[in-house]
RNA sequence: UGCCUCAUGGUGUAAUGGUAGCACAGCAGAUUCUGGAUCUGCUUGUCUAGGUUCGAGUCCUAGUGAGGCAGCCA
């Protein structure tokens, strides 16, 4: 039994939430639809996560849906490559939070044309969970009816087609003056639309703009673009189409044909709001309209979050992949061993607000520990070994000690470990020349085998270079739990693995891919990089660690919490480490 | 430059005109067969100046600072 996994999810509240409940209070909507709406050319990353954490939270708060779309308006940028991948971190990352609540249709399924109100529409609505043969959502889908709003707009006598160079479109809006295409009449517009889809044009020569105003303080009024030219093949729609809807026309079309009711974006999108309403305000639609929320973007420090950066560091070979456990991406921190849980815990502890701020780590660090305290099981395993002989103890003497899997969780039960006269201990934990407060094996000193006994130093070998080859210690063995001295106190209890017994693992050791909070400040974020990122060593483990599952969370007593690597292999077991466990003794130290 | 948005401890957030609270971080202590976890306590905050009000973090005005937009990207 998970105890975490038993907790009820708190309910968070921000003023989107506030919105849609007062909307749920005042009977707007039937059922409450948001959708999470990424752009497949690029791998999700933790900003996605919080995205991906609002959407489907308020789904599941409120009885709706949260539609997963593909938003694939521009042919030369996307890729299905992306496609799955996205798929699969999204679901990882609601698995067992809101799953029920993903909005999925059926695969190949396009809108339907429906009479509402004595009006034509367009609608295309999510399948009940379960359904078989379902697919996200993809914009592509609704190229044609979005092309029909375009011709429906021009009717209206509320588009145009222009003839301007991309140049001169920029400098008219700069200026505020009229396209000399404006007041072109509705024949022609029509006519020349129909030949922008014929493929009569080449790309660049023509665009179809929304007819709003060319002077108005908001940029993204002054006749917006809303059709472009691009003969270019769609991952999506083959060769179909050679005109492509801007985001802007295309975004809010997509919204209103799948009956979303909050579109949630980031602030950048804060000025496209007033073109959003406007077009489907323009267009006389029959159904309630969707509405946009902004939200601020996540910043975490000591990582960069933009896909272009993100992409850089993949390719010029920084990491060895989007899904490298360095990486902020939701794929990375999945295989670095991040529970989703954790994530999603993330997400709820930082909150949604509009203010632009820069979030540190620790925030993720501590509900990923948190997470990963309640569930993960406890091994002991030494990552640098140094060699203990227990003097006393005859050469094969044998004994297999009780070990507690999970303090926090009694369901875990115990498991048995080796003991035996030759052990391994951490390195870490001999100190020579111990420095003040050091409370652990010292010359002359003792300390607590964990599960096991209380031994003490009583010699330091050392070799030719004069490096410690073994400590020479003995045992009492009263002092085990339940034995006669087990109330016997010493300061420090420390981890050992029996040398005869432990196996050895790779670990890869991961450490913040950057040296300072804010790599993309000012200059090259990549000089930023930390060099020593990654440690890999082989560790020696308790042998129970040859089980280990990917499903399964470790604690290596002491050290931190590692999970099974995707490159594992029964004999050959790889470890990444998720996160360190706090360390208080290396502040103390420090002093 | 224009337009938009934001501003509460070191960081992230709450307080919807009525006692400025929570989390992370930090510090101190208790406890502990993990220097983990747990528990207790502590330090630190409403950008500035005016105004409205019995009362302002909250409303108004001005200023300051920060971010966003000004792609035929999303």
């Amino acid at each position: 039994m998970n105890p975490s996994a038993e907790a009820p999810s708190p309910t968070p509240s921000d003023f989107i939430r506030d919105v849609v409940a007062a909307d749920v209070q005042a009977q707007r909507y039937p059922k409450i639809i948001t959708r999470f709406p990424p752009e497949p050319n690029g791998y999700l990353h933790i900003g996605h996560a919080k995205s991906i954490c609002l959407n489907f939270g308020i789904a599941r708060e409120f009885g709706g849906t949260c539609h997963l779309r593909m938003d694939d308006t521009n042919p030369t940028k996307e890729d299905v490559e992306y496609v799955d991948s996205i798929q699969a971190d999204v679901n990882w990352l609601i698995s067992g939070f809101a799953n029920d609540h993903l909005g999925l249709k059926p695969k190949g399924k396009k809108p339907e044309t429906q009479t509402v109100n004595g009006k034509t529409d367009f609608h295309l609505g999510a399948v009940p969970v379960g359904t078989p043969e379902v697919e996200p959502f993809y914009a592509s889908d609704y190229f044609d009816q979005i092309y029909q709003y375009a011709v429906a707009l021009i009717r209206l006598g509320k588009a145009y087609v222009c003839d301007m160079t991309p140049e001169q479109t920029d400098e008219y809006r700069r200026l505020g003056k009229a396209s000399p295409f404006r007041d072109r009449s509705i024949e022609e517009n029509l006519d020349l639309f129909e030949r922008m889809k014929a493929g009569e044009f080449a790309d660049g020569t023509h665009t179809l703009r929304a007819k709003i105003t060319v002077d108005a303080p908001n940029i993204w009024l002054r006749d917006p673009l809303i059709y472009r030219i691009r003969h270019a093949e769609h991952h999506h729609t083959g060769a179909k189409w050679c005109i492509y809807p801007m985001y802007d026309f295309a975004h809010c079309l997509e919204d209103y044909i799948e009956g979303i009711t909050h579109s949630i974006c980031t602030l950048e999108f804060e000025v496209h709001r007033p073109l959003y309403d406007w077009i489907l305000e323009a267009l006389e639609l029959p159904r309630p309209l969707p509405h946009q929320y902004e939200f601020a973007r996540l910043s975490l420090s000591y990582t960069v979050m933009s896909k272009r950066k993100l992409m850089q560091l993949v390719r010029e070979g920084y990491v060895s992949g989007w899904d490298d456990p360095r990486m902020p991406t939701i794929s990375g921190i999945r295989r670095r061993g991040v529970p989703a849980r954790a994530l999603r815990d993330f997400a709820y502890n930082i909150g949604i607000t509009k203010y632009d701020g820069l979030t540190e780590v620790g925030v993720l660090d501590h509900a990923i520990r948190d997470d990963l305290n309640h569930v993960a099981h406890r091994k002991l395993a030494v990552l640098r070994p140094i060699k203990v002989v227990l003097t006393n103890l005859d050469e094969n003497y044998a004994e297999e000690l009780d070990a507690v899997n999970n303090p926090e969780d009694p369901n875990a039960g115990t498991r048995k470990v080796p003991f035996t006269r030759e052990l391994y201990i951490e390195s870490e934990d001999f100190r020579e020349v111990p420095p003040p407060k050091y409370f652990r094996l010292r010359p002359g000193g003792e300390v607590r085998l964990k599960y096991g006994y209380i031994i003490k130093c009583e010699e330091v070998v050392k070799d030719a270079e004069g490096n410690i080859a073994e400590l020479r210690c003995t045992v009492d063995l009263t002092t085990k739990r339940g034995g006669p001295n087990e109330g016997r106190k010493v300061k420090g209890t420390i981890h050992w693995v029996s040398a005869k017994h432990a196996i050895d693992a790779e670990v890869r050791l991961y450490d913040r891919l950057f040296t300072v909070p804010e790599p993309d400040a000012e200059g090259d974020f990549k000089a930023h990089l930390n060099p020593n990122s990654l440690e890999v060593i082989t560790a020696k483990c308790e042998p129970s660690l040859a089980q280990a599952t990917p499903e399964e969370r470790y604690q290596f007593e002491r050290l931190a919490y590692f999970a099974l690597d995707k490159e594992s292999a029964p004999g050959k077991l790889v470890f990444n480490r998720t996160i360190t466990l706090k360390d208080t003794w290396a502040k103390e130290a420090k002093k």
